[in-house]
DNA sequence: ATGCGGACCTGTTAGC
DNA sequence: TGCTAACAGGTCCGCA
């Protein structure tokens, strides 16, 4: 379900009920998430004032004094903030409970995601330490990416939505952006030019800003953490158009799968 | 080091 | 209408 924007937006919406507040209790509902929940998380969160969430690629990190809470949305994942006492529903495995009457409650059917605990600096995590540049940092540019790329023999596609390139770029956003710049998603990581890394640098960061703006792209099920859609969707150019026109040359968008995904494209405008 | 396929799950939809 | 198969926005891990 969610990237990059997506979890910025869950990011955005929960952040005000809760930062600067302390966490009263943790119940754990269901610890089976993609690795279990650790047993700690109660006794490690419970009493401590939540001082800062921030979002590295798809992660959300959630510091207090003594710690980091490391989670991720999965496939299916979401964040709500709910009155302390709302009745939890199916698939509602976690819940912060703050003293202000808020709870944070973490939903995901799928079970894709994760709740993690550690008490180092985060930035040692096995997850976090080997993440490449957030592309709407500085450090994202097309030097970096070409440089990169070029004894790599996977497809462009493949290669952007590889954490350890850059974070956070998703099965949607690669397909938008690769349209974006012209570039086939099939075509070679390594046989793509500095020229064209640089219109997908720029790509990358008008699409994910965009989406950011418009509060995510709810395709199925994503809601905000009040329950609105992301308004994304209308904004979409290939994904998830296949047999359609394409909107900048008429040509029929197609579809086929790659490294497992399915990839949105046009032959006419992507090369 | 890189690339690939499998793994983890449930819910929804397409097709017969 | 009902059953079954395919598919879904992620990404880590192990193996070649």
């Amino acid at each position: 379900m969610p990237e990059l924007p997506e979890v910025e937006t869950t990011l955005r919406g929960i952040e005000p009920h809760i930062k600067g507040h302390q966490i009263k209790d943790v119940v754990i509902r269901n610890k089976s998430l993609r690795w279990p929940i650790p047993a700690s998380l109660k006794k490690n969160l419970s009493g401590q004032m939540l001082n800062e969430i921030k979002r590295r690629g798809k992660y959300l990190l959630f510091s207090t004094a003594n710690g980091t809470t490391i989670l991720h949305l999965g496939m299916s994942g979401s964040l709500r903030i709910v009155e302390s006492g709302t009745p939890a529903e199916k698939h509602d495995h976690v819940d912060i409970v703050f003293e202000n009457n808020k709870t944070l409650r973490f939903r995901d059917p799928r079970r894709f995601g994760c709740v993690l605990w550690t008490a180092k600096p985060v930035e040692k995590h096995k997850l976090i330490s080997v993440m490449g540049p957030e592309p709407l940092s500085d450090g994202f540019t097309a030097e970096y990416l070409y440089q990169k790329s070029r004894s790599r023999k996977c497809t462009v596609k493949s290669y952007i939505m590889d954490s350890k390139t850059v974070t956070g770029v998703g099965n949607i956003y690669a397909s938008e952006a690769l349209f974006s710049a012209g570039i086939m998603p099939t075509r070679q990581a390594g046989r793509v030019s500095k020229k064209r890394y640089q219109l997908l640098v720029q790509s990358i960061q008008q699409v994910l800003k965009l989406a950011i703006e418009q509060g995510g792209t709810t395709l199925k099920d994503f809601t905000r953490e009040d329950g609105q859609p992301g308004y994304f969707k209308q904004s979409l150019k290939v994904y998830d158009r296949a047999g359609q026109d394409c909107i900048e040359c008429g040509n029929t968008i197609k579809q086929k799968t790659l490294n497992q995904r399915s990839t949105y494209y046009c032959s006419h405008c992507q090369q």
